[in-house]
RNA sequence: UGUCCGAUGGUGUAACUGGCAACACGUCUGAUUUUGGUUCAGAAGAGUCCAGGUUCGAGCCCUGGUCGGACAACCA
């Protein structure tokens, strides 16, 4: 990861965000051998997405710059959401990233057993009792963030009798929802969570672990902060939604823990533009088919994202560079786009594909005739070397790149103008040839001048512009899709007027190529291998192609400034 | 009429114990260029939500507002 670029380096005095500067505070006190421990909790119900990446390389990040740990674990207290799948995508989406948690691999279901005994703990301390109230009643009693709530008949209970009813909710005597395990607080606290929050609930399920062996499961309030109290977290770094459940997190612990004890931080979750993060939504666009599946190109998930042709590197770039605060905030795609244009400049090798061909014939070329011509593969990579491209007297070249009528700062093919063929030869329009019922131009007619080949000293002569093309008789016909933003609109998620974000979906967010020639070069692309077609964007291969049918996905297209003048 | 959190160029973050607003993206010039890419040089753009106060001095501290967000699943 010597290439991520380095720019917290923490010999010279450089910025701290808040959570690093709690971090320096806390080491401050810690003995020589001890360091942070920290720990990325998703709940195996999805994909991870680019908000998920911010958090690990905070919390991953954090462990590293500090010389301590970070745990996997899996936050898996609701069987009926979630499922292996999910764990094994989360773990191939973070090890992509380039993380590693070792041998530290933990689930909160490995806690299952102590977690009862925390919550009988509890019980035999007066904390906690057995509701028989129904979730409707739970929650009508429950009173509104300005209204106190009303205790439960229930409250009161023996602790014998909490205890003997806990043991039978265990061994699965009551039906789901008629009994629950609430914590004794306060339920006319102004905070929500400190109303007698539920601790744990009778769910018959059977869970993707620990399959029958359990029919209550804790809540996550009650789940997470003793996870990472038996597992010596020191910073339990979340999103701010979480910053009301602190109380609560801390009750918890003062009742349970003894010794050092975990101390939960809040950040502002990741939001883009143009997109949707939530799973709820994410998951809605997957099984409404509005998206061909977690790792469709458009998605905001990691391994779409992948698929589409980012870098571990970029999106560690990115995630550091947004910078960690409690503010809400919407970062521009522009700035992720960045991340990858940069990364991709460096390592991307460059090919020459013509996404929208129009025939251009060299008239004084000798017909049957092919050169092999010197390309360099990467002008930002030397070690790169070069490849051999082959050139014949009939080409393709962009339909964009000629225009008969061009405005003034177009400086591409025009009638009588001349222009260079990248690694090839200088060219100038003679004739155009259009189909006589629509006008559409079927070939550009040329010559070319044999003395500008590149290399050779007539080739310095200076035209105003350079185009790639492809040599039609060598050229491998891939398929190309075309990706642009999911939705039209930058917050589809955010309004108020009633529209569901789905309204705002982008209808030509794919858009699929097919028989586009590319240099034969090509041949021997490995899926996910990256490309910069030039003058076009980077290209990645997508896993769905085969031999005979290569298929590539636009990553990100250049930078074009000449397309924003128009 | 509750509690908690937040507010700095278009966007995102900085500004160490108060010392005269910085960096990145974006935008706009210009140079270089066999990618209208890259690179390089430069510019514009905020006076820090508002009103008071403390102070020689406030984005940082205090008071009161305003605006935005979170919280009323047996979800996480």
């Amino acid at each position: 990861m010597a290439d991520i670029v380095d720019n917290k380096d923490r010999t010279d005095k450089k910025s701290l965000n808040f959570i690093e500067s709690i971090v320096e505070r806390d080491i401050k006190d810690y003995p020589e051998n001890k360091s942070i421990l920290t720990r990325f909790p998703p709940e195996p119900n999805g994909y991870l997405h680019i908000g998920h990446a911010k958090s690990i390389c905070l919390n991953f990040g954090l462990a590293e710059a500090y010389g301590g740990k970070c745990n996997l674990r899996f936050d898996d207290t609701n069987p009926e959401t979630e499922e292996t799948e999910y764990v094994d995508s989360i773990k191939e989406d973070i090890r992509w990233l380039g993380f590693d948690w070792e041998n530290r691999e933990y689930y909160a279901s490995d806690y299952f057993d102590r977690l009862y005994d925390f919550a009988i703990l509890l019980i035999k301390k007066g904390f906690a009792y057995i509701d028989d109230q129904s979730a409707e009643e739970v929650s009508a009693t429950r009173g509104t963030p300005t209204k106190p709530g009303i205790e439960s008949p229930y409250r009161g209970r023996p602790v014998g009798e909490n205890l003997d009813l806990f043991e039978r909710m265990k061994n699965g005597e009551f039906p789901n929802g008629s009994k629950l395990l609430r914590a004794k607080i306060d339920m006319s606290s102004p905070n929500m969570w400190l109303r007698d929050p539920a601790l744990y609930r009778i769910k018959k399920v059977s869970h993707h672990r620990t399959g029958d062996a359990w029919c209550i499961y804790p809540m996550y309030d009650f789940a997470h902060g003793q996870s990472d109290y038996i597992e010596g977290i020191t910073h339990s770094i979340c999103t701010l939604e979480f910053e009301v459940h602190r109380p609560l997190y801390d009750w918890l612990l003062d009742h349970i823990a003894e010794g050092p004890r975990p101390h939960q931080y809040e950040f502002a979750r990741l939001n883009l533009n143009y997109t949707v993060m939530s799973k709820r939504r994410l998951l809605e666009l997957v099984n409404g088919k509005y998206v061909n599946g977690w790792d469709d190109p458009r998605m905001p998930t990691i391994s779409a994202m992948r698929r589409r042709g980012y870098t571990p590197v970029s999106i560690r770039n990115f995630s550091e560079r947004v910078g960690v605060a409690k503010r809400d905030n919407i970062i521009d795609v522009a700035f992720l786009e960045h991340a990858v244009r940069e990364d991709l400049n460096k390592i991307a090798q460059r090919r020459m594909a013509v996404l929208d061909p129009v025939k251009l014939v060299i008239v004084n070329y000798t017909e049957g005739k092919v050169e092999s011509l010197k390309a360099r593969n990467n002008p930002e990579n030397e070690e790169d070397g070069f490849r051999e491209v082959p050139f014949g007297r009939e080409l393709y070249i962009e339909r964009e790149d000629f225009m008969e009528d061009p405005p003034k700062k177009f400086f591409r093919l025009v009638p009588g103008g001349e222009v260079r063929l990248k690694y090839a030869y200088i060219i100038k329009c003679e004739e155009v040839v259009k189909n006589p019922e629509t006008g559409e131009i079927i070939e550009i007619r040329c010559s070319y001048d044999p003395d500008t080949k590149s290399g050779m000293t007539g080739s310095q002569r200076k035209v105003k512009g350079t185009i790639h093309w492809v040599s039609i008789d060598q050229s491998i016909k891939t398929e190309v899709r075309l990706y642009d933003r999911l939705f039209i609109d930058e917050d589809p998620a955010g309004k108020k007027d009633g529209t569901d974000f789905k309204d705002y979906l982008n209808p030509n967010s794919l858009k699929i190529l097919k028989d586009v020639p590319v240099e034969p070069s090509i041949i021997g692309a490995k899926p996910l291998n990256k490309f910069q077609f030039e003058r076009k964007g980077y290209f990645c291969l997508d896993p769905d192609s085969s031999s005979d049918k290569l298929i590539f996905n636009r990553t990100v297209t250049l930078r074009d400034t000449w397309a924003k003048k128009k």
